[in-house]
Order: C-alpha cells, then sequence, then structure tokens
DNA sequence: CCGCGGATGGGAACCATTGTCAAATTGATG
DNA sequence: CATCAATTTGACAATGGTTCCCATCCGCGG
C-alpha cells in the first residue's frame, strides 16, 4: 500500500525554502536558512525531506566536490545545470543530443538500465570582473 | 622547489595494482587487495598516493552514488567513462560532440573557465543474466 | 474528539576520508 | 659503505556529512 506524505509544518517550510531558493543548496544550508527565518526543523527532518523530495523527483540533487549533495527546486523533465562555481547561479540546459548520444553508446556496449550524470561549471559573468 | 616524489615500496605497489585492475576500485578496496597480495600498506598511505596521482592526471578519479571515490587507470586525454554498476567494467568513451556542445552552451550564458563531468552508469551484460 | 501510524528531532552511530606525529625509509653526499 | 636531511609511512584520532534510533508528537480519517 502506497502511503500518502503528510502536510507538516516542516515539509511545508523545507518546500518555501526551495522555492525562494535560486541556486543549489546544501541540506545543512536550508537548515540554517530555516532557523534564520524562525521556522525551525530538526536536522534529520530536512534530510528526510530533501531525500523524499528528490525521489518523488520535484527536485534536483548533484553532488559538488566536496561530496555535499546540493539540491534546488527545478522545471520538471529530464535536463542538466550549467552552474556557477562562484556565487551557484544555475542556469538549466536540455541537451537532447547527449541523451541519444549517451544511450546509443552504451547500447552499442550492451549495457542496460542507463543513466547519465552531467554538469557544466563554470564562472558567470557576474562573478567575472 | 618542486619536490621530487620518492619510489617506495608502498607506491610502487598502489601503481601495480592499478595496472593489473579493470575498472573503477575504490580506495578501500585497493587497499584490501593490496593486503591479500601480501603487499599490505597503510590505509592512509594507500589514500594519499591515490589522491597524489589523480592529482598528477596519471588516473582519472569520480564519485559513485554513495559518495566513494573510485580510482582507474586511464588512457591519457580527455574522455569519459561507461561504468557498470555491478562490477565496475568500464569503457572509455571520447565525445567531441558534446564536449563542443557543453562550451558553446556556457559561452553562451557568459561563463568563463569551463568544465563539465560526464558519466554514464548502466549494467553490462555480463552482470545482466 | 479519538486513536492510529506516519513524522519529528536530538543525539548516537556510521563511514569514507583527512589529520597527526613519531618512527622508518629513501636518495644524495662524503 | 656510512651519514644525514627530508620525505613517507602507518596506527590511531579526528572530522564531517549523512543516516539510524526511538520516544514523543501530531495530521488526519472516522
Amino acid at each position: 500500500m502506497v502511503t500518502t506524505p503528510r502536510n507538516t509544518r516542516q515539509r511545508r517550510a523545507v518546500a518555501a525554502i526551495l522555492e525562494d531558493l535560486d541556486g543549489f543548496a546544501s541540506a545543512q544550508e536550508i537548515h540554517d536558512l530555516l532557523r534564520h527565518r524562525g521556522e525551525s526543523v530538526g536536522l534529520s527532518t530536512v534530510y528526510r525531506n530533501l531525500q523524499a523530495l528528490s525521489d518523488s523527483a520535484e527536485i534536483d540533487a548533484l553532488r559538488n566536490d566536496d561530496g555535499e549533495t546540493l539540491y534546488r527546486q527545478c522545471s520538471t523533465g529530464h535536463h542538466h545545470h550549467l552552474v556557477c562555481r562562484a556565487c551557484g547561479r544555475t542556469v538549466e540546459v536540455a541537451g537532447p543530443t547527449v541523451e541519444r548520444w549517451a544511450d546509443a553508446i552504451a547500447a552499442e556496449h550492451g549495457f542496460v538500465d542507463v543513466a547519465h550524470t552531467l554538469e557544466i561549471f563554470g564562472t558567470c559573468g557576474d562573478c567575472t570582473p
């Protein structure tokens, strides 16, 4: 039986933060932001909700170089990210060609259940004086 | 002043393992393999040497879904990986089109100093009964 | 308004990785 | 071959992000 998630204050608070954020943020950053808003939520709960949202594909997750998982609310549908190293500003990009290329390569080598990760990092105009 | 790395038994042992390995392996796996060979090397040392090799671009490193860093000796030059989730078997793939696409997208949005990560994961033929 | 079961939270537990530092090893030199 | 400085090693502690645990809380259907 499928369990329906409950509409708790904490879940709403986490969702609200994600609405307002522009770029990617770590669970801990989100936890701090909530605290500053006075909408304090337990760290475990922040992690749980972010993971749940990520699992249900409502938000995107990626790992940065430091091994932290970053979250962001994105448009639906498959896409990739162009992320500014300095300020975290993110541009969503679609790359139909890349998707097809990746799948073709994998099939060619007899791989199934194929997924891929693709992120582009750079320094955005605002951060390059 | 640039310090020249020394030729120690441990460094040689780690390099030798990487020669023999086909796919990506974690630091801990490599540590275990060394132990089984009777060429025991301290875990810290394995980490240090892998990092050094990775820094000098002699081996490739990537992070898997569990957040572990995996290492593998690869051909030189820019390339990406098609990795089997189950056994770690790896196929190196070049994607000139993708490189150009990524750079173009980034330039289009005013990003400079651009880099990208791209890995394809799947289950290889041998691991799909 | 009740009661059930999912949700919460605070701290402990995990675990890959990095730091610490005395002791061992290397490579150059005499 | 002996000496010596500098690098490297390794056992263990420490770190830090994330997950687990579990008593308590509370959303929600009846």
